[in-house]
DNA sequence: GACATAATAGAATATCTATTCCAATACTCT
DNA sequence: AGAGTATTGGAATAGATATTCTATTATGTC
């Protein structure tokens, strides 16, 4: 029943992706992403509402791929989590160009899809769990400081530091765990 | 000689830095901006070349005034400086967004008119000059290890963090300020 | 092989907004 | 007062690009 697909989503989403990696988010147009991919802007819309759904689901798809590896680590180990934040950024430089270098309020516009909202309310929800579940672990009690504390030790000190590196177009160099690793074990002791 | 001037470029700078602030990057627009300031869309052309000229002006504006004071105290206090940067977040709500949830490759697309290219040379060099400096003072010498161990601690984990909150449109708490000390004590010990 | 349909093709359109441009004003200086 | 000029005022223009729309082309089914 019709005719065969000559591209497919992700080649969309991919292509997209490096685009606003190398060139940045103005750089992404729907005739430009076509060229890329060497298909018509109509194969685009054939598979993307709009502009901004594309752009919507591109950056689910990241955050969905870090946040559940993340996640997981999470539930078993805190200073692996961290440390997994920059190997992640080290092997995913264009998705950790979009996901550090911009934000999704900024990315989009309009409404979003029903279905789209589903999944953004599903990662946030599940991210809050997961912090939350560590921080409890940890210390015993959830307050808002010590979740505070723990996200701010496991991911905003990491995401930090690796943002500057990625600005500059640069891989963060190896040295980089050292500091985010004493900055855990100073933040993280026990007992707070 | 001339009309007296209605408007001051301040006002429009300034208007301009609370779009970004409240609506986003993508909501400021010259026909918006002069409904803000009851001007009219000449007179904004009058004082700016363009709309990335205006933008890079507010963002250096801001970002003169936040690294003149910073780095002055640098000069005598890392802990004092770090510190510094979580005060001037909560005093400068506005400009703080603009400076830590944009960047300025994304904000302007263009060429930038020459003086203020050499406005963001200045800059650029007083800030790398300062934090060598520090470290130098710190550590005995400035390895790239060190003057990058350096910059994390005073702010990259600060702002990190901060950005979260600004993000979300809150003011950070102010134990925050006990993440970023305990941060610096164990990453800026002597002797590394 | 004809039909139904999914997908490609890409030209035409619609919209948004930066920028231009030309008057109209109000101020200073002589 | 008149000349010269900086500035306001805002309508008209231009350019970019998201989106629509109408073929056209394959593919599976009967």
């Amino acid at each position: 029943m019709g005719r065969k697909a000559y591209f497919n989503n992700e080649e969309f989403i991919n292509s997209a992706i490096k685009i606003i990696a190398e060139e940045g988010l103005g750089a992404l147009t729907i005739a430009g992403l076509s060229t890329r991919v060497t298909a018509p802007v109509g194969s685009v819309y054939h598979r993307f509402p709009s502009r901004d759904a594309l752009i919507a689901e591109l950056w689910l798809n990241i955050i969905e791929s870090f946040q559940g590896e993340w996640l997981k680590i999470l539930q078993t180990d805190g200073l692996k989590a961290m440390l997994f934040c920059m190997e992640w950024v080290r092997n995913h430089p264009n998705e950790a160009r979009v996901m550090l270098l911009y934000r999704i309020d900024d990315l989009t516009s309009g409404e979003w899809p029903e279905n789209l909202k589903k999944r953004a309310q599903k990662l946030s929800g599940e991210l809050q769990e997961g912090v939350a579940a560590f921080t409890k672990k940890q210390f015993g009690r959830a307050t808002k400081e010590n979740i505070d504390r723990t996200f701010y030790a496991i991911h905003d000190a990491p995401m930090g530091i690796l943002r500057r590196y990625l600005q500059n177009n640069q891989m963060p160099p190896r040295y980089v765990a050292d500091f985010i690793l004493e900055t855990y074990e100073a933040v993280m002791k026990k007992t707070k």
